[in-house]
DNA sequence: AATCTTTGTTGTCTATAAGGCACTAATGGT
DNA sequence: ACCATTAGTGCCTTATAGACAACAAAGATT
């Protein structure tokens, strides 16, 4: 038995003394309420109202029934209501995790901002260079280097993250300023360390892939502390463009440009990536950030990073 | 779709964190459960359950639905076992209509005596010798005098109704002791007044109803009024056995034994009926009184009154 | 790292329960 | 006394939940 269906038809019937009436409104025959009523009834083993042709009255047992199961049905309305709003207004906790170096130099300003034109949304930004799992993890969106879209995972390429080669003007000035990618080798290199293990310098020549690795000063899975090095003329460094932007500008790094070009994946797709739980898990909340990731990411590498 | 039954499912998948434990406890596969949930997660409109094959937990609307919805869930538990429990003991209000005269004499005073049987009952006796309606109105037991059963009422013959004659010794010793009932036309009446109106004197002779009214002293429906001027030996009085009955035995009325004997009705089936709704309308405490008052009722015409 | 087991989901069929409709009975008003 | 409205019931149709099997995926185990 639908009990819920009859209790709503029970209150209905109370409430408009009829079961005509009642019927009427829920687009059913009265025989409908009828039996369903009766069906309540006999599942309590009470008889709740009191019904003749012309007149519907509650018993005592029905009327204090009828009282509270009003009253239940109230909050049950108000509950799913509330849900409802949830999924229409961005609202609630939107826990984000992303790559550190990303996340230091360009995402975390960027939410600063979101935050004051989403007040109602709390942030929760954990920021790892582990693989985030997104699945079992408690994230709604996680922003990765990597090379393609998921399983069940919807992944925006927010931006480029091609490794380029820097090093500072006085370290090519004592070394030499490498021209062919097969230079390399004779050089220092700093490398970056992701999760996976230490970041190979490849280059492809003739459809095959080779590695051009110089000899490591450092290894590190911190960037800041590669890129002092760098800055201090101890070797050649790998980086995403994004990140060596900024010295190259200030004329602390250079970026090098050699013939056969560098890469550090043979992955022509290696980008970062903005990744969320598949379309059902569309809330409000991470609509509005992913858009506005999306608007603005692309907008900075317009206007200061490109 | 029964919503209440995915409720409670969804209940139990969150509490058991698993779908096929909860499904093991309503005896269904746990396909059922999976696809009530899913349908009240889209008629939401959100996402309640982040499901791995391993793990089960809420999202963050989950959590918040689980907990109001438990809530409510527990709620109607507590209600629906509210009712069950009323009837079980017998509690609540009592509505009692009942004949003055017999209400008074009788009624009343064996009430005193339930009260005490049944605490929980709070009573609400309403003396009147209109005719009641008991299907309209608020009334769960009805005394009256009358002839037969009702449509879909029960009726139980709780005592004789016969009216007999009385009157009191110092009006017979001036008046002179009547015999046959014609006799009566020349005396003085007192007569009750029913609703439907004074009750006449009649008898049977061979075969036909006659009319054998003596004049009239005083009309009422007033029993106890009427008792006073009998005793006051102002004329015969027709009433009840179970009124006159403790006048007689202090031998301040005489019961006048007539030949053909004199009635107020030609319905052989006069008497006073306990009613009550039909069989469905069975709570504890109309069946706790129905019990009593039969028992009691008898009990009192056995030992003192008959 | 590969395999295995557990677990949630999905497709298809069946059983059950609610809706629809016509009719009856009874109540309350005219 | 009659009439109209209204609740209840029988019978049929339609919608919905359950049963069973197969599948897919995520953890755990070795």
């Amino acid at each position: 038995m639908d009990q819920l269906r009859a209790l709503r038809y029970f209150v209905k019937v109370v409430e408009t003394g009829s079961f005509t009436k009642a019927a009427a409104i829920f687009s059913v025959p009265p025989s409908s309420l009828s039996r369903r009523v009766a069906d309540l009834e006999n599942s309590l083993g009470a008889t709740l109202l009191k019904r003749s042709t012309r007149v519907v009255n509650l018993t005592e047992v029905g009327e204090s029934y009828y009282k509270q199961v009003s009253a239940i049905l109230e909050q049950l309305e108000h509950t799913d209501e509330a849900v409802r709003s949830y999924q229409a207004n961005p609202m609630g906790l939107l826990r984000i995790s992303s790559m550190v170096g990303f996340g230091e130099r360009i995402l975390l300003p960027l939410m600063d901002e979101f935050s004051e034109l989403y007040p109602q949304i709390t942030l929760d930004i954990s920021l790892s260079d582990e693989l985030s799992t997104l699945s079992r993890d408690q994230v709604d969106i996680a922003i990765r280097g990597g090379y393609a879209p998921d399983e069940r995972v919807y992944a925006i390429k927010l931006m480029d993250n091609r490794f380029v080669p820097v090093a500072s003007p006085d370290y090519l000035a004592r070394n030499g300023t490498p021209i062919s990618a097969l230079e390399l080798k004779s050089h220092r290199g700093l490398y970056f360390k992701a999760p996976a293990g230490r970041m190979p310098w490849i280059t492809e020549i003739n459809g095959q892939w080779q590695d051009v690795s110089a000899a490591a000063v450092s290894i590190s899975n911190n960037g800041r502390w590669l890129m002092d090095k760098a800055i201090a003329g101890q070797g050649i460094l790998m980086m995403p463009r994004w990140v060596t932007q900024p010295f190259v500008l200030s004329g602390e790094l250079v970026e090098l440009a050699l013939d056969p070009e560098v890469s550090i994946t043979e992955n022509p797709n290696f980008a970062i990536y903005l990744l969320y739980q598949k379309l059902r898990y569309q809330v409000p909340k991470v609509k509005a950030a992913v858009d506005f990731l999306v608007a603005r990411v692309r907008a900075s590498e317009h206007s200061g990073m490109d």
